[in-house]
DNA sequence: TACTTACCCGAGCAAAACAGTGGGATGTTG
DNA sequence: CAACATCCCACTGTTTTGCTCGGGTAAGTA
């Protein structure tokens, strides 16, 4: 488990996608709009994302992309670990007895531990609460009614704006050395 | 708040240290053969965690490196920024309305929150409950007694091998594709 | 059919980060 | 003094990042 900015970009990129895809399919040249992504770069990053079944794609006019499964059902950890991959922490390959003498060497239990609990807590968080998240934070989404195309089964829209508790920058500064 | 292997392997090293300071200065000529990480970029490791106060310098033979407070206020995060540094992680450098129309690029808010929570998290995690599971699991701190500096006020040493619950690999293969 | 939209895919590329090397300087001890 | 061990800086090679370009393919529209 990494966490580079690279995995934020997809986060990033998914929560948009999980506040819009409510009108269709979402297209990337969207996201690379609003969120200031390069599009080629989410092209890769979204393909693998599609290769890790966290998203599905239309193609053609009108098509974009859509979430897999519900946003209540994707973490973040999935979302990472699609678009972060290989790793391997333990840095000896695996092996047992690393360091001969059967010492083993020590970063092999303390990552998997720690990696453990990174995973458990990065998957403790769903994109639907980060999505609401921003929904509580007073962001705005524009509907787009202009949209010839009917998704079938078009799932019940989440009630949207619910302009909520201020204090958007509460944190906001908290980490300014972070 | 980066997540590379560049952590892992200050934290791996500083759990080194805090397991076996209390015969004295620990040098990272020992550290580096134990852990297997070159020197020179243990040293460049320490140097950073140096200059956060982290640990502590002795020169000259019989010298190395000490924790520069207790290992119960050493945390995780701790380490990893110290070594990891800067990072922006809004990518808008800060500015507020970065896109315009006091929209505020989304990612503002959202690393704010994701971030802190990360933070958090590792730092409920402290140096001296890592060195407790390595010595849980069962590693065997050889006693060097040849050491000829008294350093002073020698902090009595906790209790040493505390061989105790097995299940070494328990959770060691639950991420063999992480 | 032609045209547009939008995903798909690969090659390549500059900059940064990672991991390590080498050489030397400084300070401490015996 | 010599041995030790931190300190410090510059430099290297490899990988990852983030991005561009160019050309595909599938789906919809006229």
């Amino acid at each position: 488990m990494r966490l580079t900015t690279k995995g934020r970009f997809a986060v990033t990129a998914m929560i948009d996608l999980g506040l819009r895809q409510s009108n269709g399919p979402v297209t990337l040249a969207a996201i690379s709009q609003r969120q200031q992504i390069s599009l080629s770069y989410l092209e890769q990053l979204f393909g693998k994302l599609r290769r890790h079944e966290l998203v599905e794609s239309t193609r053609g006019p009108g098509g974009g992309y859509t979430l897999a499964r519900k946003a209540s059902e994707i973490t973040v950890a999935d979302i990472i670990v699609s678009v972060d991959e290989p790793i391997d922490a333990t840095q000896c390959g695996g092996k047992e007895n690393c360091l001969g003498e059967g010492a083993r060497c020590m970063t092999h239990d303390l990552w998997a531990s720690l990696n453990t609990r990174m995973v458990e807590f990065l998957s403790s968080i769903t994109l639907q609460k980060l999505v609401d998240d921003q929904l509580a934070k007073g962001l705005q989404v524009e509907e787009k009614p202009s949209l010839k195309r009917a998704i079938s089964a078009m799932p019940v829209s989440q009630p949207i704006r619910i302009n909520a508790p201020n204090s958007v920058f509460a944190l906001g500064n908290a980490f300014s050395k972070l």
